[in-house]
DNA sequence: GTGCGAATACTCGGATACCGCGTGTCCGAGTAAGTGAGG
DNA sequence: CCTCACTTACTCGGACACGCGGTATCCGAGTATTCGCAC
């Protein structure tokens, strides 16, 4: 079970249109070079972004992307479930019924699989870890970690 | 990110071994048949929680599989490991250090990248309520939901 | 009837193909900026 | 100098290949059982 990467660079990408905090987009290009990323490839993953609500599109030139909303409102959560899509990491395939369960009156089966509610309680643990913390949170933890990262980030997508 | 279906089997053959509550094994074919799986594939998921302590192996006529410890002692987390492996779901590729960041001093990357932290964050929530259910409980709550379905489960696995 | 040995049937275990999805790339539609001429 | 239409360059957006890991399968090594035979 591994998390498509396309998550990581939504974040960074979120992090980096932060810090931008003039309505300026910011195009592909820039967005992948300053990380050293395919940029034909994190154009696609920006798109599931824009689908989410997450970023606006600017068409044309000086064209690019740019938050649609502060990154305050932005949850982890959010990213997750744009790149990712909705489903559930662990999907019931409701096995119980088959086989040796086959015959069983379907009263049996009135309640939830007990495994998938296990399974299911774990994910929304994580869920609500995810829903908890905001780009705005990350921003913030980034830069206590490296100050000069703010100014850096400003001047990397800066127009001139 | 979608978990591997062998979890699933996995934690619905360890209830399974957990009503045989002789010291019995039983075998891949019974265990196969009971959920109508593939069994040369159960088999395979089932060598993974041997590898992981959780399950015992008895090999020849009359061999199979049972609990390695008590159900109350297996978590869900020791199985989603067993199966899925040690590697969290995210992981980092310090992308941060790429293009824009790669002339950074050193010291702006003493501590730990943000964007990893927080997703770490999320998965330790995940892994801690895993850790916190037991093969045991998710039994006891399967009974409850359908008290039929300890006895079905025994005589499905009887010897005779 | 009893003990022993070989044949047998059944089990796990790892090595071997298949396939769907994430990864990566390319090209076209569309828009804003830039440019030049005309008024 | 100002306006306007055209050209241009740059952007996003979706459609098209590739490769890896999960999925599925098969066959061999090993053991308990079982059967037959000698005593």
């Amino acid at each position: 079970m591994r998390m498509n990467q396309g998550v990581e660079w939504a974040v960074h990408v979120l992090l980096s249109l932060a810090w931008v905090d003039d309505g300026e987009p910011v195009s592909t290009a820039r967005l992948a070079a300053s990380y050293e990323l395919p940029q034909a490839y994190l154009n696609k993953q920006l798109q599931a972004l824009v689908r989410a609500g997450i970023l606006e599109s600017l068409p044309g030139a000086r064209g690019g992307f740019r938050l649609a909303r502060p990154a305050e409102k932005i949850t982890l959560m959010d990213v997750v479930m744009a790149v990712e899509g909705p489903e559930p990491a662990f999907q019931c395939t409701e096995i119980r019924r088959q086989g040796m369960g086959a015959d069983a009156p379907e009263s049996s089966f009135r309640l939830a699989c007990a495994v998938n509610t296990s399974m299911q309680r774990a994910e929304l643990a994580w869920r609500k870890s995810l829903a908890s913390q905001t780009i705005a949170d990350v921003k913030a933890e980034a830069e206590l970690h490296a100050p000069a990262i703010a100014g850096v980030a400003r001047r990397a997508y800066g127009r001139d």
